[in-house]
DNA sequence: ACCCAGGACCCTG
DNA sequence: CAGGGTCATGGG
């Protein structure tokens, strides 16, 4: 068990900050954070106070790059708060607890196609149910996510009602058999930068813009990639009607989006 | 019955 | 290139 204070971090804002679909809480408070075939159980003691149970080891060389533990928050929380916004100063405030997690990219590049024109319950309960047929079983009733290949191999499978997919499954299935077919894609994505990685995103069928930037910002942790989806469409819409700063927040206006996002799911309008 | 949800695709003008 | 219909599904 790992003890340590960290700023900017609450693991139940992560989990209800709509980048990440498989966090939950268990009833001792803590929370199950599924990854890399493992499972992280983390705990909130105190003010900033934190405990994890993995080695030394797990934490230095998983755990705290996964929660993007390295970065300093507290530059973004100045840029924010020296600036004349007042709503988004009002939106930070609500969810200064928020990083940006590099999750896996296969992972990320499943689920997000899955949440187009979707609620985050029903994206919630579709990649569960994928995990749990096809996933395999980690913990107890905690299931990794399953490969490409496991899910090209069950392709028919994935229209059945039972996964919700609804018109997405032919997305899904697509996605599977052209990673099957191109070995190198998913680590090509890595090592590219934005621009690069979005343009070849963009390319595959369902993937178009929001998708996209936000496989960019929650896998590849390109956090400058801002997406745009209805609900934030609706705060551009209300609240910069002319026009917002991205110089101001010039290389993490990610981070930004999902302070926006976060502060509207928790009923903030501004 | 209609609208909405972390949209994309495809066709029309 | 902009705009709108359509897509599957469950909840308000």
């Amino acid at each position: 068990m790992i003890k340590t204070e960290m700023e900017h971090f609450d693991p139940a804002q992560i989990a209800a900050s709509g980048q990440c679909f498989r966090w939950r809480q268990t009833e001792d408070g803590g929370f199950e954070v599924p990854a890399f075939g493992r499972v992280l159980k983390v705990y909130k003691t105190g003010d900033k106070r934190f405990e994890m149970d993995c080695t030394e080891d797990e934490w230095r060389e998983i755990w705290s790059g996964y929660l993007d533990i390295d970065e300093d928050y507290g530059r973004f929380a100045d840029a924010i708060l020296t600036s004349q916004d007042d709503y988004l100063k009002g939106a930070f405030k609500l969810g200064e607890g928020i990083r940006i997690l590099r999750q896996e990219l296969w992972e990320t590049v499943v689920s997000f196609l899955i949440s187009q024109n979707n609620n985050i319950p029903r994206i919630k309960n579709s990649i569960e149910a994928l995990c749990r047929e096809f996933g395999e079983e980690i913990e107890d009733g905690i299931f990794s996510f399953p490969s490409a290949e496991t899910l090209a191999e069950h392709k028919a499978v994935l229209s059945e009602k039972r996964f919700g997919l609804g018109y997405r499954d032919v997305y899904i299935r697509d996605i599977a058999e052209y990673v099957c077919g191109h070995e190198s894609w998913l680590e090509d994505l890595k090592k590219a930068d934005r621009d690069t990685a979005y343009r070849e995103l963009i390319q595959r069928n369902g993937i178009g813009p929001k998708v996209a930037n936000c496989i960019c910002l929650f896998a590849l942790h390109h956090i400058d990639a801002f997406p745009v989806d209805t609900h934030v469409k609706q705060i551009l819409d209300r609240h910069y009607s002319d026009g917002f700063d991205f110089d101001r927040y010039s290389g993490f206006a990610g981070v930004v989006q999902q302070y926006m996002f976060f502060a509207k799911q928790q009923g903030y309008i501004g």
